[in-house]
DNA sequence: AACTCGGGGCA
DNA sequence: TGCCCAGAGTT
């Protein structure tokens, strides 16, 4: 497990190699936030607009979005992928400020979960990048990067991957570390095959280590 | 814990 | 072409 100087260390890296990833979630208001992040789940935010461009011009509210019938919400989002779901949790979302929050989105986590087609992660992102609450979301980028790494363990649940890095991470560092990361995860550090040979954390790094030697050991 | 939804992106 | 993906709900 890596201490909180080796910690820095990496937080300073990730700054280094992505100095202006700010957020990609642009949007003017936490409703078109929320929707946005429920919406690209399994896709990304970049797709969402590039595939549906329009979408927040027809759909403002959440009135906008139970006013028209399921099947009509489905097809303006089906190019992105798993759009029955999504377009199905999204009137329900509508339905629920609605009815609950006057119209409003809530600013808690708990409230924001509690929603339909909102998980953890989505909850975490719209609470913190709307309303500032502090909270890291992690998705599957900042999980396999904090677990190669080796700032949290492997087994450690999406949970307490979270909890570790609020522990170790500074509170004002949260919102940029999370997308600093996710950069770091999908360009550099991806999945299958991790560039490890290019990479400035490969002393301190687990999985890294594991890799070269294991590399070295079939040659 | 495993399965499903799903079209786009990318090799 | 085939494989993967900034997840969440259900069983």
């Amino acid at each position: 497990m890596l201490n909180k100087q080796q910690i820095r260390y990496c937080l300073d890296v990730f700054e280094k190699m992505y100095p202006e990833a700010e957020c990609e979630l642009n949007h003017t208001n936490p409703f078109e936030l929320l929707v946005a992040v429920v919406l690209s789940a399994q896709a990304t935010d970049a797709l969402v607009n590039k595939v549906t461009p329009g979408l927040f011009e027809k759909y403002k509210t959440p009135e906008d979005y139970v006013s028209v019938s399921l099947e009509e919400l489905q097809q303006d989002v089906k190019r992105i992928g798993l759009y029955r779901n999504k377009a199905k949790n999204i009137q329900k979302l509508s339905q629920t400020l609605i009815e609950s929050y006057d119209g409003q989105v809530p600013r808690t986590k708990e409230q924001l979960e509690s929603l339909a087609g909102v998980g953890r992660k989505t909850a975490n992102v719209v609470a913190s990048v709307a309303f500032d609450e502090p909270a890291i979301a992690v998705d599957t980028h900042v999980e396999r990067v904090s677990k190669r790494l080796g700032i949290c363990r492997w087994k450690d649940s999406v949970l307490e991957v979270e909890k570790t890095l609020m522990r170790k991470i500074p509170e004002s560092e949260w919102s940029v570390t999370h997308h600093r990361m996710i950069f770091f995860g999908r360009y550099h550090c991806k999945a299958q095959r991790p560039n490890c040979e290019e990479c400035s954390l490969l002393t301190l790094c687990r999985e890294g280590q594991k890799r070269m030697k294991k590399k070295a050991h079939s040659k």
